[in-house]
DNA sequence: CTAGTTTCTGCAATCGTTTGCAGCGACTCG
DNA sequence: CGAGTCGCTGCAAACGATTGCAGAAACTAG
């Protein structure tokens, strides 16, 4: 196999020779910020220099100097759980717009492993990370944010409030859950809630305690955690919950696979859905509509998390003031066969 | 807002100097390749210095040096597709560990769409590509091949076999799914095709034509095509497939978002699955087990396709001879429960 | 003891940009 | 007509690494 030898790329000093001026005159003269300084005729040729060479710019060389990429890392615990994709291509569509490049990484969830991560994203010097891991802890982005990195924090939050996030309204989502099923007339409503080290699940296990308290209800000792947001735990919390309070005539679950675990234990006990019980599920996930019974979820517009991600994230790019520090969205109730009215109404 | 000054990257500079030596020679010593020209005690020093000081090389620098940029762009038409994301993955894990990080793009299957990306991911020196993107055309890999970059084709093939590709055995998955309606008693079997103009669309289509002439019964004409892999083309060409068939008693989709659609056309005309026809899919999608019936499917291994396809690449990069052009992985059948016996068998 | 190796380290160029500074011609104005 | 200003361009130094080359020890051998 012969080496082919490989056309050369054209750099700025053969754009400079072919318009006859110093490549720092070139330099100017493409860079629009600059140009007004270079007379117009040289501007002009130039440009036509450029264009018939076909020039690209050497973005590491540029980077080296500038310390710009134009590159932003985002980092998601793991790319095969169907909300971050959306989310992703969300930033990709603003971020690409603006000329940048995304580069990926997964964490698996594991600390380790997210730090390895970042580190190397800031190493390779992307002006900007869009964080979508899920731990809790806080650590981690204010050493990188000192390092000079921005941040922006999506789908959770953290203790520090120096760092933006943007996240879905949880509160506001087990509400309309919460109420949908109270209009229904059911009141034994229990949870099984996400692990509760991360921020969706333990801010959604509060959210409901909150809601149903503030109805003069209890809900403490109906509140059940899966270790994680898996179907096999779901099914594992809905068993153990059921049991403790076969009362119950609907499930709140945290999440669509949760919901997805719990429909399955419910089946395989036997019980209905949703004649017997009634079940919810949070993020409509692609496809959820076509389980038996469809699911009634909390639709969350990840898609706009990662849009409003990335242009926090250009605006701190940008040195903006004033960016704000928590964003939160408004999510939708899509309701679908697995809610029904309590038996005997 | 204060710009509060940035620690200072350390440089190999600064490594050099607190290890009492030139750059140069404090390059050599980090360097695993040189380091045998540089005496024991020096490399001590220096390893000892760049631990202390919590060295990382610049990548931009390294990478304009050298041209390599330990970076492999990855272009899918839509990471919302549910197969990409597992590839993805399955990418990053072998790239990742041999340190390479990877820059993301998506093509939305547009043509120039796709050329701005590939054309961003060139200029940005990565070191290889691994393209997922639809179009048949070859005119793109080639050029971007000439310019000196390696490419890996995956889940899709193209008419140069220059560069290789890593595929699913679509002939094979095909007879899988046809065998196994043959074997339930099927003999009217059809198939909604994807669109023509993309490798899979056309590959399936034409395998199971292969397939079924192959024992001497005629297929051409029970096959309609769908415009995009989608459910609501899906569910057309299903509607017209059977309108000009009546007979079928199974249909064989071409893909299980096609299946999807399939399934709710027929159900719509009142046409039950699989008591009165049977429906087999191609993917296995997160979840189509979830669905009403439980979809029986072809398995296509698309983790390790992304697995294959960056081994592929790596060899590529390291210039090593006798890369296979092209490697086709089998699927398998997963049997749910919208297959079943014809009526009356 | 000298000449020739070998081993190690430093010098300086290089990769492709950007950018502060200085110089040069043309123009303005008193 | 001379001094000052202005507009434009070039020079050269960065950015942070890598690497061919050469020089200085130290060592071998004759």
């Amino acid at each position: 196999m012969t080496e082919r030898p490989v056309t050369d790329r054209v750099t700025l000093i053969d754009v400079a020779r072919a318009a006859g001026v110093h490549a720092s005159t070139a330099s100017r003269a493409l860079n629009p910020e600059t140009r007004d300084v270079v007379s117009d005729p040289t501007v002009k040729r130039v440009l036509a220099a450029a264009k018939a060479l076909g020039y690209r710019p050497n973005p590491l060389a540029r980077g080296l100097r500038t310390d710009r990429t134009f590159t932003v890392g985002i980092v998601v615990p793991d790319l095969e759980t169907p909300l971050f994709p959306p989310l992703v291509r969300g930033a990709e569509a603003v971020l690409g717009g603006e000329g940048y490049t995304l580069l990926i990484g997964n964490t698996d969830n594991d600390r380790e492993h997210t730090e390895a991560v970042v580190g190397t994203l800031v190493e390779r010097r992307v002006d900007g990370l869009i964080l979508a891991t899920a731990e809790l802890d806080s650590a981690l982005e204010t050493a990188v944010q000192s390092e000079g990195t921005p941040i922006v924090l999506v789908n959770r939050e953290t203790k520090a409030d120096s760092v933006p996030a943007i996240v879905g309204d949880d509160r506001v989502g087990i509400g309309m859950a919460v109420d949908h099923l109270l209009g229904l007339g059911h009141e034994q409503i229990g949870h099984v809630a996400g692990p509760l080290r991360v921020s969706t699940g333990a801010g959604r296990a509060q959210a409901f305690r909150d809601h149903i308290a503030g109805l003069g209800l209890d809900a403490v000792e109906k509140v059940e955690a899966a270790d994680w947001f898996q179907m096999e735990p779901g099914a594992e919390a809905a068993s153990a919950l059921m049991e403790r309070h076969p009362e119950l005539t609907a499930i709140v679950a945290a999440n669509d696979l949760l919901a997805l675990g719990t429909l399955r234990a419910l089946h395989e006990a036997g019980v209905r859905v949703p004649e017997d019980v009634s079940v919810t599920g949070y993020n409509d996930m692609p496809f959820v509509d076509f389980i038996r019974p469809p699911l009634t979820t909390v639709r969350v517009p990840y898609r706009q998390m990662g849009v409003l991600a990335a242009r926090t994230l250009m605006r701190l790019i940008k040195g903006e003031d004033g960016v704000a520090a928590t964003v939160r969205l408004a999510p939708t109730l899509t309701v679908r066969q697995s809610t029904a009215p309590p038996p005997g109404k």
